[in-house]
DNA sequence: GGGGATCGTCGAAGCGCTTCGATTCCCGAC
DNA sequence: GTCGGGAATCGAAGCGCTTCGACGATCCCC
């Protein structure tokens, strides 16, 4: 059954007839020439329910079905059309229900681009995200997801723009109407995109914390918090020598927030607890995994808890520590810090504080949501970390 | 620097000198009383080269600037400008190198909205992706900025539509002209957008092969020839008993093409070729790995290599087989089915038949294109198998 | 029972762009 | 000379929608 458009909320809407299909039809943009104009205002029928009128017989001239054609077949003008689909004003219970019969019957959809231009808003949200990013994929693709999940509550969609468009992607779609506003993904510390959001004054909100906020909406887990509590959970376990295998050199380099953050997090609670702390970075792969943790149980050989923060050196690691002998969580605890998901397909299920991927993707929305209605916009949310005990951490072994 | 809108290839421009910044603009579309009406059609100055015209000062009334603001400036009128971007007419060099300036100093780019409703043209491809799939995500990512940085070396930006929308989102997309075209992936054999895509009569091209492509364009890698591919290259390395790890039952169940025809591909080359072949479905998880893995020994001991088509089954396969003292390649072949990434990723690196996502993007939004500039539409591209040879495969072990 | 509110509706203007003639100018062919 | 035709430009008419102001018709309160 098909949806055409009905006010309300963006999903409501009964069942309609359907466009009829014109055969061979297809855009003839290219030839501009031929697409027929319309006559400047087409004389009234008289009343509604008129179903033998303009859209009777077999095809129709031109499958796009216009707002003024919902009115004539409604019996109204226009005007009244549009608020009953704004709720601007108020409208009489008859009146709306004629029109929305008008609506489902010719299964009207308001043309987008019209819209935009009269109104001024476009209903679209830009999402911009890395186009190869060293962080895990699945983390991104969630939060796309709920993203575009969510916009579509409010009646928005969502525009998928490349990270490597860059500034000039952020001041195309500032200066093009093109979107409402963005959100940004995979934040550096010192962004170009952000002085090009302040300047263009941008509605927007950033997943991921910059070294400078101010102005700005954000949301990110809190990654200083996150290895604080690593820390805290092998301390309470008994640990002394533990290690953190982190992203790989690239994510600090290109200064990134969230690895240094962890680190410093995990380092700092690791003094105040008294345990031992190393960091490596890895690059994720089999080989440097291996090779960073030989040299960690080299250089110190009682290291007896690992923190991964970097989700696909996760199988290596648990392949290595199994190949050579050790036992989790009986000899050698892991704590990972990684999408819930990944925690639970490893074998044996991962104690991790998780990445809430979706929980930044709607909140993401929202707050954008809330400056397209006049919020200021100037917020940092750091959502707390949450750290789930599963079977991957225990105390030491007594030896 | 900030690049404004200037014809030619999308990414053309040079500097320009920013928009000037409105103090406390934000979008005040919930008060549209607000907003200023222009003027019908304010007097033009004479000429160009008038810096200090309309657009002096130290803040722009509203900051968006439009065609016929860049007229004036130049000194010419709208449908020159228009025409200069379009290239739909000739112009004089002289008056182009005007208008660009214009252009530039302006910081201008045309409004989206307006331009769709004047064209009929969005210039936005819509894309559908799976929301949550049985199939490896970063598959998903790959094709999908594959085809988010392909739309826009046309000048196209890429909406993201989830597939739990449906024929709801087809038909919403296509009656809306938010899109001019769509790409759709996740399709199923018999997948209920397809009417709805062939009664809009939508531009459209799946990523996937459904029961019926008449009348579509379709893009998918030929599954059936991987599964051949993959029989043939481990006879030809002299096994005789072979199994091949499949997707979850989902998969097989959903009617999705690629995992039946896979199967097909193998089994009917294993017969072929005289080999012994089974096959079992698998969730993935390290449990299910296991429990398969023994139970395809147990009911034969002899197997010496497995064909994996999930992803997610490769990292416990590979820890599994070591754990049991079976050595890849010399004991046991692995040959996968997953991306190039995922097979260079393991050790040993993985013999493979690679999923060509970035090439399946691309070739959607080239046929979508095609579409889009007349072409018919109807066509299946299978691009075929490449096996690429690495550490997992060998001939069997003597013994 | 008359005067303001309020409600429900309509007409018209305009959003910024594209595109269709029409117009002007210039050139070469006759 | 004259005329056909191309090149370069302009003016104006829309594209389909939103929104403002206006205008009857009720309604309610003194």
């Amino acid at each position: 059954m098909d949806i055409p458009y009905l006010p309300g909320l963006p999903f409501m809407g009964k069942t309609g007839r359907g466009l009829l299909r014109v055969e061979s039809k297809r855009f003839t943009c290219l030839r501009p020439s031929l697409r027929p104009r319309r006559r400047p205002f087409p004389p009234p029928t008289d009343n509604a329910a008129e179903p033998g009128s303009a859209h009777s017989g077999t095809a129709l001239e031109d499958s796009m079905v216009t707002l003024a054609e919902v009115a004539r077949q409604a019996g109204v003008s226009p005007s009244t059309v549009s608020y009953v689909l704004s709720r601007k004003r108020s409208i009489s219970d008859d009146t709306r229900r004629k029109v929305e019969a008008a609506i489902e019957a010719l299964g009207y959809h308001p043309h987008a681009g019209a819209r935009a231009l009269a109104s001024n808003r476009s209903n679209i949200l830009a999402l911009m995200v890395p186009l190869r990013s060293d962080m895990y994929v699945p983390v991104i693709m969630e939060i796309a997801m709920a993203v575009t999940t969510e916009a579509r509550e409010y009646g928005q969609d969502v525009l998928l723009l490349t990270k490597d468009e860059g500034t000039r992607g952020v001041r195309r779609i500032a200066g093009s109407g093109l979107a409402d506003a963005m959100i940004v993904m995979d934040v550096e510390l010192d962004d170009d995109r952000i002085p090009v959001l302040r300047e263009t004054d941008t509605p927007a909100v950033l997943i991921g914390l910059p070294a400078d906020p101010a102005g700005l909406a954000c949301v990110d887990l809190d990654f200083e918090a996150t290895g604080a509590a690593c820390a805290d959970h092998l301390a309470d376990l008994g640990h002394r020598d533990v290690a953190l295998i982190g992203e790989g050199e690239g994510v600090y380099q290109r200064h990134t927030g969230f690895a240094a953050l962890t680190l410093r997090g995990f380092q700092r609670r690791a003094a105040e607890r008294g345990l031992r702390a190393m960091h490596r970075a890895c690059e994720g792969t089999y080989e440097s995994t291996a090779g960073i943790l030989s040299r960690i149980l080299e250089e110190r050989p009682s290291t007896t808890a690992f923190v991964v923060q970097n989700e696909s050196a996760i199988p290596p690691l648990l392949s290595l520590l199994r190949l050579s002998g050790r036992a989790v969580p009986e000899d050698t605890s892991v704590v990972a810090i990684c999408p819930d998901q990944v925690a639970l397909q490893s074998s044996p299920r991962l104690t991790s504080v998780s990445i809430p991927a979706e929980e930044m993707g709607r909140r993401a929305v929202r707050m954008v949501m809330a400056q397209l209605e006049g919020d200021r916009g100037e917020s940092v949310t750091l959502l707390p970390p949450i750290l789930t005990v599963r079977e991957s951490s225990a105390p030491p072994s007594a030896s």
